[in-house]
DNA sequence: CTGGTCTCCTGATCGC
DNA sequence: TGCGATCAGGAGACCA
């Protein structure tokens, strides 16, 4: 499940493999995995909607640029690239959603996992060509393209602040006066960008604080204990390469090891590693929720 | 506008 | 051994 230590894994294993490369081809295999730009219904409704998916351009996915750059806001991954200096950048944005891998291939290293690969893009090297494979067995991914760095920047504009930087002062105003539960809130990608279940719940027991308290009951001490443990949590995560809790790899196929460092998530009915109490779970954000019903307050 | 619920999808796991 | 039910979850659609 990549939220932003797993997708900051992701693009800083594939930057060595694909900055200065160029794309020779691509394979789509699923059409409906792309998005195109302006979609109204955001791609929600590829499967149910009467609009056959549009006609793919293969410039869409970036065939005869090179890859300049790969930046991230918090679980978005953005590929820059360029057919000729004078040409207008491209960008493409992957999301990896609940089960989605971005994962690369040298020349000649075979792909064992074959199945749910829903495109596959060529890469030259010096040595040969390398594969870049996107493959995502639960669906929940997607790929949106974006014809200029202006348009991505709309697209991310819905997007909160990023979650690896995050400072208290952005939290307070939007959560001022809110009712609904922190944990939710911690989700909303429009509010802080990159948190998702795992780490919202070791986040809030990191800091001390219940997952179910009103967001806008928080006061700005506690925000600020909030900001330094999302932070801090995200970071140590994206040191150790991210949490692999079932399929989870970077792109080389490596897998994390922050697992290991959990407190809370999937510990529900265990005892707490601080006080030793029984950890509470309920259903909160429409998310399983674990929490120490002593240390946090 | 806000916040809660539904929905998309597949694989792992569990009870019988 | 096999099969159905259940769960997991990112995020947009939808609705009160």
């Amino acid at each position: 499940m990549p939220e932003l230590p797993e997708v900051e894994s992701v693009r800083r294993s594939l930057e060595p493999h694909l900055l200065g490369r160029r794309i020779s081809a691509v394979t789509l295999h699923r059409r409906d995995v792309l998005i195109a730009p302006g979609d109204p219904t955001g791609g929600f409704s590829r499967q149910r909607s009467s609009i056959p998916p549009r006609r793919v351009g293969a410039a869409e996915l970036l065939v005869g640029a090179t890859i300049e750059q790969i930046l991230r806001r918090g679980k978005q991954l953005a590929v820059f690239a360029r057919s000729s200096p004078a040409a207008p950048t491209r960008i493409l944005v992957v999301q990896l959603g609940m089960s989605g891998q971005f994962l690369y291939r040298a020349p000649g290293q075979r792909l064992d996992e074959a199945d749910h690969v829903h495109a596959v893009w060529r890469i030259e090297t010096r040595d040969g060509t390398g594969r870049l494979v996107f493959r995502d067995p639960r669906r929940f991914g997607q790929l949106r393209a974006f014809p200029d760095p202006d348009s991505l920047e709309t697209h991310w504009h819905s997007l909160g602040p990023d979650a690896l930087t995050i400072q208290p002062d952005a939290l307070t105003t939007p959560l001022a006066g809110s009712t609904r539960a922190i944990k939710a809130a911690l989700l909303d990608q429009s509010l802080l960008a990159g948190v998702g279940n795992i780490y919202a719940d070791e986040s809030l027991f990191s800091a001390g604080i219940r997952p179910d308290r009103p967001a806008g009951s928080l006061s700005s001490r506690e925000l600020e204990r909030l900001a330094h443990a999302i932070r801090g949590i995200l970071s140590s995560a994206v040191a150790a390469g991210g949490s692999t809790l079932r399929d989870y790899t970077d792109a080389d196929g490596r897998s994390g090891g922050y697992q290991t460092a959990h407190r809370v998530y999937a510990r529900a009915g265990r005892p707490c590693t601080v006080c030793a109490t029984t950890l509470s779970v309920a259903w909160l954000g429409q998310r399983t929720t674990v929490w120490c019903p002593r240390c946090q307050l």
